[in-house]
DNA sequence: GCGTTTATTTGCGTATTCATTAAATTACAC
DNA sequence: GTGTAATTTAATGAATACGCAAATAAACGC
């Protein structure tokens, strides 16, 4: 077995994933502004790794600098859903098309298989929360298997962005119960090697689930979040 | 006429701008490194601004962050040149399919058509450079058309990622003849609105230059640039 | 002469200090 | 009482200072 390399974690590091999980939670709600001295304190270091933890979160997408107004937390649009959106369905499209091209065993599929599972068990409890984590876990496995490390990193920023939007549709949809059945479509077709198919079935499950988030967004008048 | 606000060029704006010219001009080669206290002294500013311009730079992909190592310039391998070529070609086929959704007219191409102008142009002449430039410009304004503003981020930076790779296959490859034909479809297909067209004869243009450069780099036992 | 251990140097990560500039508040005139 | 100008406040942007960890050099034992 490989020694693993504990990485130094330092105080900027903490800072992005501290920054992150407070902006994820609400605590940090969307469109609020914060001075870089009063993180500073709320989280125990200087302004210094502050600075460059926003610099990157704000490189990510999740939150903007603004001279002398601190960070401000970006909120999210419908037109900013569709824009994230179209981006996930052609990139994580490409990804099942490799993932296919590429026979995996069915051992190399365990991971994607499990998320599988674990979506219906979770339907079933209808225990939504398990669900959204498992979902996640299919998507992020699947991109993986699609072997492009740059997908990977484009994907994970757009799902993060879109994290606290969806935590709140999350429990206005319908039972994802079309979801469930995309995922097995493409999982067989990743499974039989069906480059084609994978990509096509998977581009169909995006752009419904674009259309049914848009479209909730829509009735319910949610003009940001 | 709106009075424009001149936006206060700070230092590590600077930093940014004048490291991407050093990167892209091969002033700093790729693979090389590089303390932050010669670029600091280089730039004529403090180890401070150069820091948080070399995290945004880290973040797009064009160098690293390497404990008592410096800033390293990343090269860039051929199979980098695939991914990046992968994701350029799907979301760049989605902006002309949407921007062929948009029925725009003849006025809001004039910088597509332009672009194709001067490509022509520069080819008859065999002003490679030229060409260079208009096909980079042909390739931004696409986007734009598109409408989707992280797509044009994303791509914008994924070229930025390729633009020292390109610049030597530029002077290997064959005389981009086809790639002008590519383009004039395309635009065609904009201008008659035929989103499907668009996307598939974008995506034919972007595979075919991918395997182009791919083979060169093959062929010339590039491993690295 | 070679390997191992110790000492020294070096460069980053972070804190602290300082300067700059936008915002806010107050004072004053009308 | 309202609008404007001057002054104060405050927050960022940047420079500097410093401690620690890693890399390198040196010294010692074998």
């Amino acid at each position: 077995m490989k020694t693993q390399v504990d990485k130094p974690v330092s105080n900027t590091d903490r800072a992005i994933t501290e920054l992150r999980r407070l902006v994820f939670s609400g605590e940090l709600p969307a469109g609020s502004d914060h001075l870089e001295s009063e993180l500073a304190e709320r989280l125990g270091m200087s302004r210094t790794p502050i600075r460059e933890a926003a610099r990157t979160l704000e490189s990510q997408g999740l939150l903007e600098l603004r001279a002398r107004k601190g960070v401000r937390i970006l909120p999210i649009s419908p037109e900013d859903m569709r824009e994230i959106y179209d981006v996930l369905t052609e990139l994580e499209s490409l990804a099942a098309e490799r993932a296919a091209e590429q026979s995996y065993s069915a051992t190399h599929l365990t991971d994607l298989a499990r998320a599988i599972a674990d979506m219906d068990a979770a339907l079933d409890r209808q225990d939504l929360d398990t669900w959204a984590e498992a979902d996640d876990r299919f998507h992020s496995e699947l991109v993986r298997l699609g072997g492009n490390a740059r997908v990977m990193a484009i994907t994970a920023m757009m799902s993060d962005q879109v994290r606290r939007a969806r935590a709140v549709t999350l429990f206005m949809r319908p039972l994802p119960v079309q979801s469930n059945e995309d995922h097995r479509g493409v999982f067989e077709a990743i499974a039989k090697a069906d480059p084609q198919r994978a990509r096509d079935l998977h581009r169909a499950h995006r752009e419904r689930a674009r259309d049914m988030i848009l479209g909730l967004l829509e009735r319910h008048r949610l003009r940001q979040l």
